[in-house]
DNA sequence: GTGAAAGCGCTAACAC
DNA sequence: GTGTTAGCGCTTTCAC
């Protein structure tokens, strides 16, 4: 703890009076080292608080020993969530993590994406993505870094997702059968979304309901400091003829819309119903309880970050290994932010 | 894109039959290279999909353009605003971000710093810490990475904050003019709110109000999945004779606290005034709307990440630079949660 | 304008 | 049990 500046091996090896792979052993804790060496050695590299340069070791180990998060917007705690459960099996396995927020920027995305394949990052998940580029992707998880996905579906590469599809299907289904018809969507970016988006169009034509191009709002702000959800409500609720519910692509885009309604004086679920995605924790604490599609966030980044490292295991010993796609259930929770409209 | 393994720029140059000192040189835009040269070199480097590899590239530049974070943990949004705050600054620059959570412990925190500087990041946010080891911290500051505190203080190292001290002399302040005698403070880990926690004693005793230790509740739970405010509020209302009022050491907890009342059937605020701290966003959205104190978390977060790489380019610059500390103001925002307590 | 060579800090054969 | 040496992939003098 004295020098200042970085120490090397080399000064550590010279001060010891041994060479630098005999202080590699000891610091690696293999080969045979000679006690008093070994107790000599540990106590200069105690007593100048040295530490390995990781990126040197990475180097010549060809393993740097991180992975990637790529995440459209990290305030969303639902990703949080997630992150959380990667982190949770990362840690001890000796894995650092980066973090991306790609805020919902397709270009922002590949970006990341390749700068951290420069990094030497073993694995990147992506969480919810876009995936315009998946020549990208595929070049790189076939040669360079490992890819999962979490929340997304792209063929050829490990995912782990919940069925949004029939989640949806579930949940505007039961809107309509208390009598709604007139339903809006909300969300980010339909490319980020395309199941749930699908099963909102599949299950009002089934249902005999035109689709009407007004209801449907995306946004692409990239403001920190608003919720989009927010201001696609606005714009929703003005339309001369609005929409008697709103299903929000998640529950934090539907806190928007709540906070849009208490500006409007409109009442939930009396003047309209919301349902959100996700079940955030947050969620039946609000008044009224949001009504939402639960997804298990913790699980979903546990399971993702272990598909990551074991892909990461097989590529480095060369071992094939099939794709695979962990799937989770949805649950419906119907709380107190629906009921049928008022026209009945 | 053909060949499958990582290129280096050693096959790069034979491929265009150039020295890898040319290939260097197209790569990094600066010394004269032909015209033609050029657009041979960067062709085949299209061609191949090579990139460099940045672990080398930092070696030898002894630059890793990466920070660190350690948080506390994630899924408080607060953190989260911050992130996003720090990233916005970083991002631009150049320097990719690590997350650390910490989970409030002590020993990861510390972990953590340390591995970050033998990954060669060159600057570390801490963020809300527990700062037991401050030898750690200056040594690690003065040598091999800087390092910035927000929302905590350590003497000697750079940091921002809002004055906690005087926030919360504030709120408790309010309680008490109330009509509260009976208030409780529930926190993480003490050594996490000093400040706070010690202007909650102070303004008792300055209003010679008894300070009772069983309202006074930590929480070292690392359980994901519960919300530590919720079993500490369980055990605090469960008390013979429970408190009127309840400040939460923030936001987050205060939503476990919510969630205890709704168990109990206790009313925010006839039976129970609840404060927390921070101004979440969502805190307004509550039912009844928590009153608490802001703190703008996505600017603490650019400042704090300005600071740092301040730091970094001074230090290796060689330029002293003094100590700073960034003040932000904080806002009382009184809502619904808290009222005059029944007995009155 | 271009190449040869040294070296960033470390590990891992391979000798002894 | 320990040291020597050749790299890992890159940048950067310094010659030419």
């Amino acid at each position: 703890m004295k020098k200042s500046g970085k120490m090397t091996i080399v000064q550590i090896a010279e001060m010891a009076g041994v060479s630098v792979s005999t202080v590699s052993r000891v610091l690696n804790h293999k080969g045979n080292v000679d006690a008093d060496t070994c107790a000599r050695v540990e106590q200069i590299i105690f007593e100048q608080g040295y530490a390995p340069n990781r990126l040197a070791q990475g180097l010549v180990r060809q393993r740097s020993k991180t992975i990637a998060l790529i995440v459209p917007d990290i305030s969303n705690p639902f990703f949080a969530d997630i992150i959380h459960g990667v982190e949770d099996v990362c840690t001890p396995l000796g894995y650092s993590m980066y973090l991306c927020n790609s805020n919902f920027d397709h270009d922002r995305e590949s970006h990341f994406l390749v700068e951290m394949a420069e990094r030497q990052a073993e694995g990147a998940l992506l969480i919810s993505a876009f995936l315009q580029n998946q020549e990208l992707i595929h070049q790189l998880n076939r040669n360079s870094m490992s890819i999962v996905c979490i929340q997304t579906q792209i063929e050829g590469i490990d995912c782990v997702n919940t069925d949004d599809y029939a989640g949806l299907c579930h949940s505007i289904q039961r809107l309509i059968d208390l009598g709604h018809r007139r339903i809006a969507f909300l969300c980010m970016d339909k490319r980020g979304c395309r199941m749930r988006f699908q099963a909102y169009c599949d299950t009002l034509k089934k249902n005999g309901i035109p689709i009407v191009p007004e209801y449907i709002r995306e946004s692409v702000e990239t403001n920190h400091s608003e919720n989009p959800g927010y201001s696609m409500a606005r714009a929703v609720l003005s339309l001369p003829c609005p929409p008697t519910a709103i299903q929000s692509l998640n529950d934090h885009l539907a806190f928007g819309v709540y906070r849009a309604t208490q500006e409007l004086h409109l009442r939930i679920p009396q003047d309209l119903s919301v349902v959100g995605y996700d079940d955030l924790p947050i969620s039946s604490l609000l008044r009224p309880a949001l009504t939402t599609i639960h997804q298990p966030a913790y699980s979903m980044g546990e399971a993702g970050c272990e598909l990551l490292i074991k892909n990461i295991s097989s590529k480095r010993n060369a071992a094939p290994r099939e794709r695979r796609e962990v799937l989770f259930a949805t649950r419906y929770m119907e709380r107190d932010s629906t009921a049928p409209p008022r026209e009945l």
